[in-house]
This record gives C-alpha cells, structure tokens and sequence, in this order.
DNA sequence: CCCCAATCGAGAGCAGTGCTCTCGCTTGTG
DNA sequence: CACAAGCGAGAGCACTGCTCTCGATTGGGG
C-alpha cells in the first residue's frame, strides 16, 4: 500500500508510458475476444516486443486482467457518476433513470468488459483488493440517490412485506458506502432493484433469455420505469 | 434433425457408453475447473484415451460444452420441476417459493455449471437449437404457477405503472412458452423477477456484491418473500 | 461365408498459450 | 567512472485444441 516513488528518470517515465500502453493494447484486444481469451503474446507482438518482455510490466496474466478490471470498474463508475450528475439533483426520478440507462448503455458498448464485471469470475482469480473501491462507486451513486429521497421525506408505498430482523442485519454492511440516511425499506429495495438491473443486462447480453425476440430498449425502459416507482422517487423540494 | 438409428450393434452400444462416459467425465472436471478451462485432452487422460480419440465422439470442445450446456439446463429444469412438484398445486406461494429457492441451491451445489448456464458466454459459441427446449424448462414452470394464479382470478395490486403498448408487444414471445392465462401485468413481473432471481444468485456466486459481508441466506429468503407478494401469489380454490 | 468399407484408437505433429530462465545491453546512481 | 539494477530478446517447457495418418477391428452386403 506503500505509495510508488514519483517518476523522475526517463526510466521511470518508459515504464508507466509502455505499462498504459500494454494497458491500453488488453483493452482493446477485450472489445474483440472477451477475457479468457485475452493473450499476453498477442498483446506482446501487437506491441512489437517479445512476449517476455511483458512480464516485467504485468507479472501474469491475472495481474493484467486484474488492471483491467479495475479500469472497467472505473470507467463504468465514470460514466454512471457523469449520468447522473447530469441530471438536475433535485430530480430524482431523472438521476436514476439516468444512472440506470448509463449502466445499460456502457454495458451493451463495453460487452467483454461487462461481461469481466458481472460475468462468471476467472477461475482460480480472486480479485485484489484495490478492485473493492472503483466497483463500489456504481452501487454509491445508486445509493446516495435513494438517500436522498430519504433525506427529503418521499414516501414508499406501504411495504407489503415486513423486513425481518436477521435481514436488517445481512444488509446492513451496504449502508456503509453511502453518507446520508438511508432507511431499512429503501435499502433492501436498492439491493433488490441491483440485482434487477444486472440481471436484465445480463439476460439481455448474454442471451440467455429467449434470444432476439424482446426488443430489450422498450422492455428495459419499462423495467427501470418500474424501479423508480418502486423506489418511491419522484421530484422533491 | 433425422432421427438417430436405433442402436442396434455392440459398437453401437459400445459407442453410446463412451459418450457417456465423456460426458461424465467432462461434468466431474466442470464441478472442479470452470467451463473455459475444461481441458478436452484432460478428459482423456482420465478416461485412458489418446486426446484424438475424443474428437470421434464430440467433433469439437465447443460440442462437448454444448452437451454440458443441454445436461446442465436439463437438470436444473429437472430439480426445479420437482421442487414445484413436491408442494400442494393450490398453494402457489409454497410453489413459487420452493421454485426459487430450487434455483439458488443448484446454482450454489453447481457452481461452473450455473456459471455456463448464466454466466459469461463462451466466446465465438453459439447454442444450438437443441439448447432452446432445456433452457425453458425453469422459465415455464415459472411462468405455470403466474398462470395457475391467473386462472384463479388472484389480483395483483393496484399497478403502479402503466404497461405501454410497445413494452406488451415487446414481451408477449414469452407468452407462448406457457399454456394457460397469463395478463400483461403478470407477465411483465414475472419477467423482471426472472432477472431478479438471475441477478441476485449472478451477484451471490460470482462475489460482485459486496463480497463475503452479505448473509446471502437470509438475504434471499426475503426477496423471496417479497417476489412472491409482488407476483400476488396466495393459496388458491 | 467372406471380403470390403466404414469405424475406431493411437500417435505424431502443428500452431498457439502462459510462464521461466538466461544472456547481454542500457541506464541511473553512488 | 564503475557497478548494480532494470530491461528486451530469445530459447525452452508444459500445456492446449485440433488434424492427419496409420493400422486394427468390426459389421453388413454380395
């Protein structure tokens, strides 16, 4: 965790440049042929040097795909946080639509990326640490809207299902990445409608439900117009 | 699409018993290796073959997944069908709920298994046809107890949100895969909590979700309860 | 009945992969 | 200025999917 040296030599300076550019090259060889088969070798000879020499930068293959999964977490982040910063704060109805189309639209752009994300983990990869923060910041932005229409009174319909306590409990660790209020019915619906929102997009582009035959933009538009209803937002102050 | 002939010599037989015998073997490898991993030559090796031989029984790795595939969707069908099964037809509650929960318990006993089903796709693989029947199998027993509730005349409360027009048309092609009624407002909920129940196993298993802090069993039993109150599922005649 | 073709298992081989090790060259530092 | 650390390149190992060829076996038609 020890903070790296700032760059001084020209050394110094090769390293990060040829490290964004080995970066750089696995990305875009992951918008062609998804993660399993991302090939250091291929991305050694796209980048004219010898296949070894790459393991200077990246000392395996997982270390690579681990870089890259950060870079999609915070790419995703970005555009998730750009969504909804785009929308007037007071409109909460719009952030989250907005926020949620956001996630859809990097996701049907960024298929191999998504599917590094959300799709089934590289075997025997367990992802680092530094990987915690940058996938947090979608699930932030998702929460601090919903803490806000907390923060300012908008009502839930009457919950029809009363949370236990044991449920309280298991969720509870999901309010620690947002600051303001956040109460116990809106949280379980925000976990629920995450689980939604990954799911449609998963279904959708992975295939796996009844392939071409929904038209997914008018079906996802519906979707995330029943999220919001669900999660009781609407225009506030 | 022909029929295959009748076995009718021992190499027939003989034939049929290794094909089994690699499918077996393929499975014993999938519940420890992860489907991209799955080493053809390994299967092999295990069943004291030359790795050429293999290729007299499945033409390709990718058709051996595709096997897997089909016998994975199968036996997924198969638990959840006798989950429904296994409770009185009239308590549709029971039912959806023994449903769901089938699903999350294979895909946690059937970890890669789960993850070729609904995980990530294998690049450059296309399912077949013979994938499409298997792969319904759960959304139809779904999709049967909403029809048993309509049926029944059950109401839903009050819809929140309006169906558009396009959003009916968009997901009336799940419609066929059920005999029985099913209304718009039931179809459109059984659609997203199919995504739910995707999302929130997807989110379980591949460790997207705030990894290892979230009790995901008692997590589960709630959006359970909360699927089956937004589907308007009660005892029924 | 028997022969011929179809089928099969085994082995070698090709192209590709991740990864390691060694060998020189370059570069920055003490 | 000398020395050590960092670097690129190449060879090599073990593995993969897949193809081809070569005998051996087997089963059906003349």
């Amino acid at each position: 965790m020890a903070a790296e040296s700032a760059p001084r030599t020209a050394r110094d300076f090769a390293r990060i440049e040829l490290t964004r550019s080995i970066l750089a090259e696995g990305r875009r060889q992951l918008s062609q042929v998804g993660p399993g088969e991302l090939s250091l070798r291929a991305v050694a000879r796209e980048l004219g040097m010898a296949s070894s020499a790459v393991y200077r930068y990246f000392p395996s293959r997982d270390h690579l795909i681990s870089a890259l999964l950060i870079e999609g977490y915070n790419e995703l982040g970005a555009a998730v946080e750009a969504a909804d910063a785009g929308e007037s704060p007071t409109r909460l109805t719009k952030r989250m639509s907005a926020v949620l189309h956001a996630v859809r639209d990097w996701a049907n752009a960024n298929f191999h990326e998504y599917a590094l994300l959300f799709g089934s983990p590289i075997p025997g990869y367990v992802a680092p640490d530094d990987t915690i923060l940058p996938a947090q910041r979608v699930p932030i932005v998702l929460l601090r809207i919903l803490s806000d229409a907390d923060a300012a009174g908008l009502p839930l319909g009457s919950p029809s299902v009363p949370i236990p306590r044991a449920e309280k409990a298991a969720i509870a660790p999901v309010r620690v990445v947002v600051d303001g209020p956040l109460s116990d019915e809106r949280l379980v619906r925000a976990v629920m409608a995450f689980s939604t929102l990954i799911g449609a997009i998963s279904l959708e582009l992975f295939g796996h439900l009844v392939n071409g035959v929904i038209d997914y933009d008018t079906h996802f538009d519906h979707v995330v117009d029943r999220m919001v209803a669900d999660l009781g937002l609407r225009r506030v102050r």
